[in-house]
DNA sequence: AAATACATTGCAAGCGCTTACATTTTGCGA
DNA sequence: TCGCAAAATGTAAGCGCTTGCAATGTATTT
């Protein structure tokens, strides 16, 4: 906030009406004369004014910004879609505050906090299972949140995503489908990642309903990153009899692994397929081009905001979407060699 | 914002005490008897009591909000300094909203007015040389403003960065070390992008002080994005004499070269070297490794929220910083092959 | 020409919070 | 016990904006 900003009394005075046609023209173009319009937006121009926030926010009890809370800002996975959430949102002059939880849901909490404190008029949060105390927080406070990357046919929570179990069990499908039976899965840390979690049971699920042996499958949880898949890929690669294909909870670890296996010699997928999860765009450069499941980040985004928007005026308005995801097939998955 | 939100007189109410008090129990604690204080952290909890960010942003003429404008969210190259920002910020209690422009001056003046009006007390920039429409809005509004990604000994702003030109400078020079004489440029649109153009600028002078004819230079500019660099690479592979050896103005050129080099069947540095800018995380999972410059994005994050902040509470303080940066060598460049 | 409707604009009361200043309470020395 | 400084608390005036209501001006109808 600044000592010098030009306040609606200033323009007032300089265009010769009152604050409140200042606020008219602005807020309600056509209710204020042409005329008076053009002078005021001249002096609106020549004094460089900017509605000062907190004043607005105080007289309407709207700040007209939402939060959105994701697990991370370091990696693609999140970025595209929260891109076309804000240009969603700015479409109609409404501000998106951003933070990021680390993959904690303490932290995750401590930001919803603040977004909230800031005084969002909404939320957009990745996931659907947090800690009790979290959904208390927003329940008592009643705040219009939109829950993405996930699905669950809740009535009392707005979703707009889809069903990672499905989508987990179709790209195992499709890895037993060309013949290995041998395999390993490298999910990320399932505590509190409800996304993590829901993926690795429907491979899970689906493994066992061809007939494989979970037992027999290496299964590892890991962070998401390169350094961490590699550390991963060199237990996997370890295990007797080695598996023939990875299955990655995501295309972070699915790259992690791919490179460290060509690093350490492997071929992929002659010696190894290795899957991905969410279709980042590294997924098309890394080589071999990483077989992944598609997620439709931008139109989730997209409608998202449009859900969440509507909400936010109308409570009770918006609703909840499923979005359905594809396999991308590329080169990183083939059959086992004997 | 929130009908049910209990108020500073709800909280003053219910602890039978006046709403100053509360106030001065949350912002000064230690002007409050225990015994009252007690009484009102009491209340405080039992009514889920948070501030009005409104009212309190109109009576401090403070936000503790800092905005950030880059230029895009879609591609990572902003991505960790951006974080490493925010974490900085936030032990500080001080929230963070981010804007993006899209390379665009005139979105990026949009963005920072926005982020202005919504309060925020300091600014964080990319680059520099921004048109003077923005610049006048900056210098009156004397909104505390860290320009980072580089950096210019001036006097009368605020940077964290690097200088592109050096940078730009040594890689060409390395570049011609490994016996290239034929070159290509790929680099991005240097319109109203001073860190590309610096880029550039550093290229060409190291070029042309080792004696080659920048005529015979080819030199493109175009977006960043993978797409855009595959068809600059049609271009170029097309002149005659065919460069031995082709420099991105940034990381994501140089990957989209890479892997249209690779999908026409060329080898990599064996037909064609290739460099980057900036190494971002692909750049070390590329095959082969790109050879690019180093930028110190974390360091960079940090030390302009340091800056800035100090600069916001004690304007005239927050001090310019310049960071080095250095080449890291992969595979992608190698000698020429006759 | 008077009456009516409607479009413009101004007035003034807050929105929830902080803070300078005024007032009350407390603690302590004489 | 009284007086006085210091500590604790209360009072009230804004901070910049929106908006219901009132007041004015203008055009249309009778």
């Amino acid at each position: 906030m600044n000592g010098n900003a030009p306040t609606l009394d200033d323009v007032a005075r300089a265009a010769g009406v009152s604050a409140a046609t200042i606020s008219r023209c602005i807020n309600s173009p056509d209710r204020v004369a042409e005329s008076t319009r053009r002078r005021v937006q001249d002096a609106i121009d020549r004094l460089g004014y900017t509605p000062n926030f907190g004043g607005r926010a105080l007289a309407t009890r709207r700040t007209n910004i939402v939060g959105a809370v994701i697990p991370s800002m370091a990696n693609a996975i999140f970025a595209e879609g929260i891109q076309a959430f804000q240009e969603e949102l700015s479409r109609e002059k409404v501000t998106l505050l951003i933070g990021s939880s680390n993959y904690d849901p303490d932290y995750e909490f401590e930001q919803i906090q603040t977004l909230i404190s800031h005084g969002a008029d909404g939320l957009l949060l990745v996931g659907s299972n947090r800690p009790e105390r979290t959904q208390r927080f927003l329940d008592a406070r009643r705040i219009p949140t939109m829950n993405v990357w996930c699905f669950q046919p809740d009535p009392d929570q707005l979703f707009v995503g889809f069903d990672n179990s499905r989508a987990g069990a179709d790209i195992a499908r499709l890895v037993i489908e060309y013949g290995h039976r041998n395999l390993a899965i490298v999910s990320g840390i399932c505590e509190g990642n409800d996304r993590a979690a829901d993926r690795l049971a429907g491979m899970k699920q689906a493994i066992g309903a061809e007939g494989i042996d979970l037992k027999q499958v290496t299964m590892l949880q890991t962070k998401y990153s390169f350094e961490h898949a590699a550390r991963a890929f060199d237990t996997i690669i370890a295990q007797s009899p080695r598996p023939t294909a990875i299955l990655a909870g995501n295309d972070v670890l699915a790259v992690g692994l791919i490179e460290r296996a060509r690093s350490l010699g492997f071929s992929v997928p002659g010696d190894l397929s290795v899957t991905g999860f969410d279709d980042i765009s590294v997924a098309q450069f890394v080589e071999p081009g990483l077989t992944t499941v598609r997620v439709p980040q931008v139109q989730m985004g997209q409608r998202a905001a449009e859900e969440l928007l509507a909400e936010i005026r109308h409570p009770g308005s918006g609703k909840s979407v499923e979005m359905l995801t594809h396999i991308i097939r590329r080169g990183s998955l083939g059959p086992p060699t004997a």
